[in-house]
DNA sequence: GGCATTCGCATACCGTGAGTACGTACCGAG
DNA sequence: CTCGGTACGTACTCACGGTATGCGAATGCC
């Protein structure tokens, strides 16, 4: 039998701010669901998904368990919002550092940069790159991924390979990106796990330079992109010279 | 209070193969730790580590839960014997794949070859690549692959490497490594959830292919490994021409 | 070949944590 | 003011990982 409750819709987060176009209530409800999200976030990051259990959550957001089912359908369900949030974040940062970067290669030079920052934050190391294949399922994790980084990543494949004389193949520029996202993805991890950062960095950046510049030079002896019946790395010669 | 148990030591595993060297109580010992690891290996790659129970892993080898703590200390240890044993087999896969190839551009064809092959195994998949990192931990996880296949693949790295004419520098081959071993890890999983495996397989190893054209491209070029004290994707330029 | 020992495993139990049923106070529209 | 529904809180269930304990068969020893 359930106990008088005392206080109901107290601001749980003190100074609500004022959302002109939304009641009271609404305010309230959404001022609690960011909490939940931030305070698993959190938790998430530190100690990782199993680890975390919604009771550490519901009590760090000040609430209970009826207001998280009540927002989210359940444990999973409350992951990929915070996921969806952490992702999003990381494509903001990098499409702010392409910002107004209109050659190609300063524009993947940005990115890569921008990339190897993000990969570095704890959040989107754990809860992206670590847990999110494992908790969402690699077809949830992929959907999500496409909607937000990978694109940037999509978007500045395309500029560097449009830069050469190439013929642009939509499903190739795909690959190309799926390549070069999981040589980042992975270049990101070692380096947050390398004694020195730094060093790691710079060796990462000047490794997919190299490759990038190995491009280039393809393009300058104007071999063509890889037509993908032909035979599997014979290596292409230059049509000219 | 206990009841009787009925049958003990029976093999449960029918026809336990004769193991000189090994009294009867090791050989059935050895037998259930096997089947164990059998069953368990089957449910994580089918279900998942989380939505695997340990009762549903007894059940199918048909022990108990006795039996099972008395070879692992837990779930967790039950999961990274799994992890070892794909880990083990799919670098045999690799080194079986490479064996006699002595040119490295050749080498590093078998290899891409075989590890693309590996990882659309759907146990690899999911026990190594997908749920691996999250389960064991990066650290663990890391440590673990560091053993087997990635070694593989810091071996080709240097084959080829060693193939130019660069001076050869021990950390700037592991960042190649990395970066590699992300990159074909990424391709194998948009490989395995692509419509036409086939066709996505053959534009991976074109892609690949193309990357490493541009390596022999540079090499030929006379173009020195990166410096990771020089600028970043600053275009190295050839020595001669 | 009897005998103590120990290994290999079964049984029964516990704590934790995800999910659920249900109740209630408060806000907002009329 | 009232009434409906939103936004929670409370108390419970059940599944699952882990533990404590005991037994019986195999093995080393004399």
């Amino acid at each position: 039998m359930p106990r008088s409750s005392v206080s109901k819709l107290v601001p749980k987060v003190p100074g609500v701010p004022g959302v002109p176009g939304a009641t009271l209530r609404q305010q309230y409800s959404a001022s609690t669901k960011r909490g939940l999200v931030d305070v698993a976030e959190e938790l998430f990051t530190e100690h990782g998904y199993a680890a975390t259990s919604l009771d550490a959550i519901v009590s760090g957001a000040r609430v209970t368990k009826g207001a998280l089912y009540h927002h989210f359908s359940g444990k999973q369900a409350l992951f990929e919002a915070v996921f969806e949030r952490v992702e999003s974040d990381a494509s903001r940062a990098i499409q702010k550092a392409l910002k107004g970067k209109k050659d190609p290669w300063e524009k993947a030079r940005a990115g890569l940069e921008a990339f190897l920052a993000v990969v570095q934050e704890p959040r989107y190391r754990r809860i992206v790159v670590q847990e999110g294949p494992s908790v969402l399922g690699y077809e949830r994790f992929r959907e999500q991924e496409e909607r937000s980084t990978f694109a940037n990543v999509v978007d500045i494949v395309r500029a560097v390979l449009s830069a050469g004389t190439w013929e642009l193949d939509e499903p190739m520029i795909q690959t190309f990106a799926r390549i070069f996202f999981g040589a980042m993805s992975a270049a990101g991890e070692s380096v947050a796990s390398a004694d020195d950062a730094i060093v790691a960095a710079t060796r990462v950046e000047a490794a997919i330079g190299f490759i990038i510049a190995g491009f280039q030079s393809l393009a300058d002896a104007g071999v063509p992109l890889p037509d993908p019946g032909a035979a599997i790395l014979e290596v292409p010669t230059a049509v000219d010279e």
